[in-house]
DNA sequence: CACTTGTGTCATTAT
DNA sequence: GAATAATGACACAAG
């Protein structure tokens, strides 16, 4: 086959002549004609070029809904996998799931950024359905407030309408659309506790309103909503844009184009959505005042054990071997719970000890610096621990020093090295969680005392107190452990200290038999003396022995014998051998 | 990455 | 026979 070189530009005529003819030379080679054809050529380039395009679009969808999945996952800390975020229970259960994607979709956009952005759209989204129910106004801004908000968001009537905004047929599909917004907003871990208390909030009919923006007016305005538009329909409540623009004016600083802090944007919420704050008469689709219900008792301990608790993200007291756990993260439940109800009260139990077990380990391995509750436990302390907690204690954790936050480290980024005190930190953690599941279950004295109380006193204390199956359940297993514990550390004191008594003895058995050798060998250096001596003085003896004529007796016909009565006798050897036998 | 050490926990046995 | 202590065995974290 000839090789043909097709240059960039067109080719000439002369150059095409040549072509067509040695095309016709080849034709039966089953050359086609398009082969040669620059212009085919180009078409299929551009087909190519149409193919690739289409890839890559593929490719961005696809990383798209990774993201998205990712939205829905939790990154585990300890072992750096995503594991799916523990599902918020919703308004009702038969909540249409949709994938986060379909928002995502349109905004191809990384990182926190992303995050943050999909949040208020979600967030408006949601208040956008919730609006016909409470009636918000415009005018409630303050005239003089720095926030302009027709710098950030057109009025309502101006503002352009995109398709996703049009819709709100039917009630149904309001409430379809509104649970699944919060589905997705919820899904985010770290707004799961802004969840419940929002949608208590919701239910309490409390909103933002002018003071809330003026109490908060000091904070630069960035606009974090920059793909937020509102709806311009007339039946579109005010009220979204009222909500997002006070809520936007309340977050501090938030811009994103810097790096977001999902903390601080929960305490924003916080402090935007709290009646306190927001003190201001309103009222609800029923007509009550608002003042009216801001004289009901807010129970501030769950916003504040919330935050606290959501530190953990799902934080789980688990415990008791006897198959009882507690999930005590008001965060993860239900958003139809009381907010005033008690944190504890709702406990599930649910898992066996040794699921709790791991959990346990997740939980420890996952405590948040942040978190509230590290104070040592001791019973005063517990008893001193008030239902209310102030917010800020739990609020201003992002502006304490890092010396005031100094908690227990997470075992894998142990800060400070091995040292002896190591034992007593794992124990001090030991007892932390115990002293977390006591006081989950509401067990009012510590683990302390649940451990070291003599049998009576302890059966004394018990006999005080009404406890359910749970607490007793969870009240023996900690004296179990504890006990246990303690006489394991009895039981490996007293092995090592008779391993080193055992040692000590082999020494000493050691030394004495060394002694007795070194005896062994001056006694055998004696007895070899006294052979010597026994030996000359026998000999010196038999020198001096004469017979009848005076010769010297020979040493190898005589010898001398002594019997058993002392008497020494000069016996000749054969006689010697004779008496020998007589002996025998 | 295998090994050692220290610790908590559980199951079982001893008291 | 229940309560408690003792102990072997195991898992885990950290060095």
């Amino acid at each position: 086959m000839m090789e043909i070189e097709l240059p960039p530009a067109k080719q000439s005529q002369q150059d095409m002549d040549l072509i067509d003819i040695l095309w016709k030379q080849d034709i039966d080679l089953g050359v086609g004609r398009e082969v040669f054809d620059y212009s085919q050529r180009q078409k299929e380039y551009e087909l190519e070029k149409q193919k690739k395009l289409e890839q890559e679009h593929q490719e961005q969808l696809l990383k798209e809904q990774e993201k998205a999945l990712y939205a829905h996952l939790q990154l585990d800390e300890e072992t750096g996998e995503f594991i799916p975020v523990q599902p918020v229970p919703m308004v009702a259960a038969a909540a249409v799931t949709q994938p986060v994607t379909s928002s995502l979709q349109s905004k191809p956009e990384v990182g926190q950024e992303l995050y943050i952005d999909e949040c208020m759209k979600i967030l408006a989204d949601t208040f956008q359905y919730e609006a016909p129910q409470m009636n918000f106004h415009q005018t409630a801004m303050a005239p003089n407030s720095p926030i302009d908000t027709s710098q950030n968001f057109l009025p309502t009537e101006q503002q352009p309408v995109p398709e996703s905004w049009q819709n709100t047929t039917t009630n149904t599909e309001n409430v379809q659309d509104m649970e699944r917004a919060w589905e997705e907003l919820l899904s985010i871990p770290e707004l799961q506790c802004l969840g419940n208390q929002i949608e208590s909030l919701i239910d309490l009919s409390l909103y933002p309103n002018q003071e809330a923006m003026s109490e908060t007016s000091n904070y630069m305005f960035h606009n974090p909503l920059p793909n937020i538009e509102k709806p311009a329909e007339d039946t579109a409540p005010v009220f979204s844009s009222d909500f997002v623009d006070t809520f936007a004016s309340n977050v501090p600083t938030v811009n994103t184009n810097s790096t977001f802090n999902v903390e601080s944007f929960c305490d924003d919420i916080f402090t935007l959505i709290d009646p306190k704050v927001t003190n201001v008469p309103l009222t609800d689709n029923c007509g009550q005042s608002f003042t009216e219900l801001l004289n009901e008792p807010v129970d501030i301990t769950d916003l504040s054990l919330c935050k606290a608790f959501n530190g953990n993200s799902p934080t789980e007291f688990n415990d008791s071997d006897s198959g009882i756990s507690i999930n005590t993260s008001p965060c993860a439940t239900s958003p139809g719970q009381s907010m005033g109800s008690s944190i504890y009260g709702d406990a599930h139990y649910s898992y066996s000890d040794s699921e709790m077990e791991d959990m346990d380990s997740t939980t420890e391995t996952a405590e948040n610096p942040k978190e509230t509750f590290t104070v040592p436990f001791t019973e005063d302390a517990f008893y001193a621990l008030s239902p209310i907690v102030p917010l800020d204690i739990c609020f201003d954790l992002e502006a304490q020093t890092p010396s005031e936050k100094e908690l227990p480290v997470k075992p894998g980024q142990s800060k400070t090295p091995f040292t002896k005190d190591k034992a007593l930190s794992r124990q001090e953690a030991r007892f932390s969680r115990d002293e977390q599941r006591a006081r989950a279950l509401k067990v009012p004295f510590s683990v302390d005392k649940i451990v070291n109380l003599p049998v009576d006193e302890f059966n004394a204390l018990m006999s005080k107190h009404q406890f359910n199956e749970a607490q007793l359940a969870l009240i023996r297993d900690i004296r179990r452990r504890g006990k246990n514990k303690v006489a394991a550390q009895n039981c490996r004191k007293r092995k090592m200290e008779n391993i080193v008594e055992l040692e000590t003895d082999l020494d000493k058995l050691k030394y004495e038999k060394e002694k007795l050798l070194a005896e062994k060998g001056e006694y055998n250096s004696s007895l070899q003396l006294l052979k010597k001596q026994l030996g000359s003085l026998y000999m010196e003896v038999f020198s001096k022995l004469r017979d009848e004529d005076g010769n010297k007796y020979s040493p190898q016909e005589y010898s001398l014998q002594q019997t058993k009565d002392g008497n020494v006798f000069l016996v000749p050897k054969a006689k010697k051998i004779e008496i020998k036998k007589e002996q025998v």
